[in-house]
DNA sequence: CATCATAGAGAACACATGTTCTCTTGTCAA
DNA sequence: TTGACAAGAGAACATGTGTTCTCTATGATG
């Protein structure tokens, strides 16, 4: 049981690490919290260390720390090339620096949208969509899924099961559903789950560009 | 000038790091490179501070680290509490664990998007609205502003400008626009535009949770 | 009311550790 | 040889810092 006093703790030495690249002095996590002494700040470092959610070397000097080494980035696979395997260093493009811990999964990664096929889930162009390793679909879960036989690329849609059938909705009217049954069904292969978006560029000129205002009035 | 002893010194230090956890003492790297006293390695260390390659905190321990080892990240300032100044540490309610160049700008910060005022924008409710700070309003830009007389809270609106008002408008019809004209509109304080969004979460029981399908049908 | 638990303040201790000084050794060039 | 220079050993100092103890204030509980 972790208090919202020890949640601060945590959060505050994890983002002085962050910030200055070494760990903080107990007493400038006192600092840190409005405390003015040590004492009452070691029973929670204590109890947070039998949590497993710290770890120390007794004595050292600013070797509190949390227990998880984060990995520091996101893979970004920009586009999926025809030659898989898909995960390998060849397809990594380039590396966000996003910690992946922030959707909740320490293993992400990221692929670029293209074109407003899921502008319904308010997802734009270019957008980063943050995807979890999965293989199995889920029943109304945004996922990216890979279409043998068409052109490898990803592709991001909500996922509708049914007894027999993979329906692979857009968010998009323009874009009719693809629907896969019997024998067809093994031609969807499910990369991930959406976890997450990130959008690195608001278009300035183009406040709304796909779902305009003449949508509300 | 780097010689051998001294690309020893840094990758000690760095797998160290990786390692532990938590960087070394002066020892414990005079140890590693088999040194028995901490007088010779000052030397190394200090001229690979004036070349730009590691970084001190003078006098505190342990603090010795490669120039690139902070991690940056965005600052996450909840809702902006009544009392200012606003970019104190006091509201600074946490971090988020992503380099803030990913933006292209190295002093952004974030606000917790609440509501769907924005959603014609594709923000949706409880985004992560990345801001680059900016007091002087733009026409056309998505900004965060600060309406003084109402409650103290940051909202995220387009901003449009006339020869004499400043408009706020929400990209949503069911919130009018706010027109201050005059000497109202020194009642607007812009806090900075925006630049990113970030999607933690994404709602699987509502995939399309404000603009429904029934928008394209 | 009495009792207990929790959070924090404040003081104190021990020593790890950054930093500086001096002295020795080895190398290279004039 | 002599001098200059770099690398290291060893000692010493000052203090930052982990840790522990005691005492107080507060709130919940019986």
């Amino acid at each position: 049981m972790v208090s919202q006093r020890q949640e601060d703790v945590i959060e505050f030495i994890r983002s002085f690490h962050r910030r200055q690249g070494f760990g903080p002095t107990v007493r400038e996590v006192c600092a840190g919290l409005g405390l003015k002494s040590p004492g009452s700040l070691m029973k929670h470092l204590c109890a947070l260390e039998d949590e497993g959610l710290l770890e120390r070397s007794p004595g050292k000097k600013r070797t509190w720390r949390p227990v998880d080494a984060a990995s520091p980035s996101i893979p970004l696979l920009g586009r999926i090339a025809a030659g898989l395997p898909l995960f390998a260093e060849e397809n990594h493009e380039a590396s966000l620096p996003v910690d992946p811990g922030l959707f909740g999964c320490p293993s992400t990664f990221a692929l670029q949208v293209r074109g407003d096929s899921m502008i319904g889930a308010h997802i734009q162009d270019g957008d980063l969509a943050i995807i979890r390793p999965q293989d199995v679909p889920e029943n109304g879960r945004i996922a990216a899924v890979l279409i043998e036989g068409l052109e490898p690329e990803a592709t991001l849609k909500e996922v509708r099961l049914t007894a027999d059938r993979i329906e692979l909705h857009a968010a998009n009217p323009q874009y009719p559903p693809l629907v896969f049954e019997g024998a067809e069904r093994a031609r969807v292969r499910v990369l991930g789950r959406l976890v997450g978006v990130i959008r690195t560029r608001v278009h300035p000129d183009k406040p709304f560009p796909c779902v305009g205002r003449a949508f509300f009035s």
